[in-house]
DNA sequence: ACGCGACTTGTCCTCGTGGACAATGGCGCC
DNA sequence: GGCGCCATTGTCCACGAGGACAAGTCGCGT
């Protein structure tokens, strides 16, 4: 918490601006998307942005081509006044490097600051526990998903296959081997599996349901 | 990057030990549960625990249950010399605050432990993008779906039913409407989609790729 | 009124899929 | 040496899927 960078901070908010002099000796300036070029092309890459409390329950300017492509080498920290999951996810995956609350305390702006300066990206905690959540649940398992452990190494292959939605002929071709033999495949693997056909073997290997 | 925590390192690496002392005054002791819960009544909470290299190919230690409750309170941050995204959602899931590589300058370590101990998570750059990008394209989206957006409504029922495996008659009934009609909804579907078959839409359906 | 898009249905026709019945060679195990 | 599992391939066949060609009604906007 120690480096002071140049910084662009983009805000609507009187309050906010105020509380936030002590974080940089740039001006403050109104969300302007051309603020972002220019302080770019001066060198610099450290930013934060407020989104204000809502942007109209649409997504926000966030998604739109022209600041996706400003985004590009800048370390964008957003905040929001009002933070909301999916307003988090929507500005990181747009090219933020930060998403956190406009009234969090300074040093704890500070401290995301450093970070995605750093490089790193900031994602605070309750957003970031979500993720870890979601994701735990869905991710392919170490070792064999549960879908193949019945399955011989063979049929595993052709499920995969299958399961991408390949025809039978170009499983045989990828696999070097006939048609025939695909099919026999399939057969053993959709009575291990349960599964009527190869939609619902696709459904099963891509862990739908 | 400034507040010198009370730290416990638990490594068994040699080289390690050496190049984190910068990081510490405490004893760099070897890897041992017990070390967690006297540390911890000690008062003191910042931790690192280096995983090692390889802990068998298995899930690591981590998900022992005796691990998790050691967690609880402390601010772990977990290190290894071969990150691995999963292993690092495990040890995440498993409790800790932190998961970076071994061999990570300094500094980065330092910033890690300064995140960690203000009540944060620290997950890196390569792991935190996939992670988003993962929730991204899985979550449910605000408004429609990407996919559904050239279809008109019928179009989307139907999309929906052989989506999950039903068949042109089975969709028919459910909707009350003759089997060709299905097929000529399908097509439409086919088309707007660019996909080939209802194998591709179901995939395309469910977000998998 | 006219045009257009959405929804609907019909008839052929081709082809991939999956089931049935059948068989051969390799490999590990009792 | 049998027994069982796995991988392989063959032929025949019934059915669903999807494309081609065609066409009817209904509602909506110019």
């Amino acid at each position: 918490m120690s480096t002071p960078q140049p910084l662009l901070i983009l805000t609507q908010d009187d309050l906010l601006a105020e509380r936030w002099q002590a974080l940089s000796s740039s001006p403050i300036r109104a969300l302007d998307i051309h603020g972002l070029e220019t302080w770019r092309k001066a060198g610099h890459r450290l930013v934060v942005i407020d989104l204000g409390s809502r942007l109209g329950g649409a997504l926000p300017l966030w998604t739109h081509q022209a600041w996706r492509e400003n985004a590009t080498g800048l370390a964008i920290l957003a905040t929001s006044s009002r933070p909301d999951d999916d307003e988090g996810l929507a500005v990181l995956n747009a090219g933020a490097s930060g998403y956190c609350h406009s009234h969090a305390p300074v040093d704890n702006l500070r401290q995301a600051l450093d970070v995605i300066d750093s490089g790193e990206l900031w994602v605070g905690r309750a957003l970031l526990s979500r993720l870890l959540r979601l994701v735990d649940s869905r991710l392919p398992r170490a070792g064999l998903a549960d879908w193949a452990r019945p399955l011989t190494e063979r049929e595993r292959e052709v499920a995969h296959h299958a399961a991408v939605g390949e025809s039978n002929v170009a499983i045989a071709g990828a696999l070097g081997i006939t048609e025939r033999t695909v099919k026999a495949h399939l057969k053993a693997i959709f009575e291990k599996l349960e599964v009527a056909d190869r939609l619902q073997l696709a459904l099963r290997v891509h862990g739908v349901r």
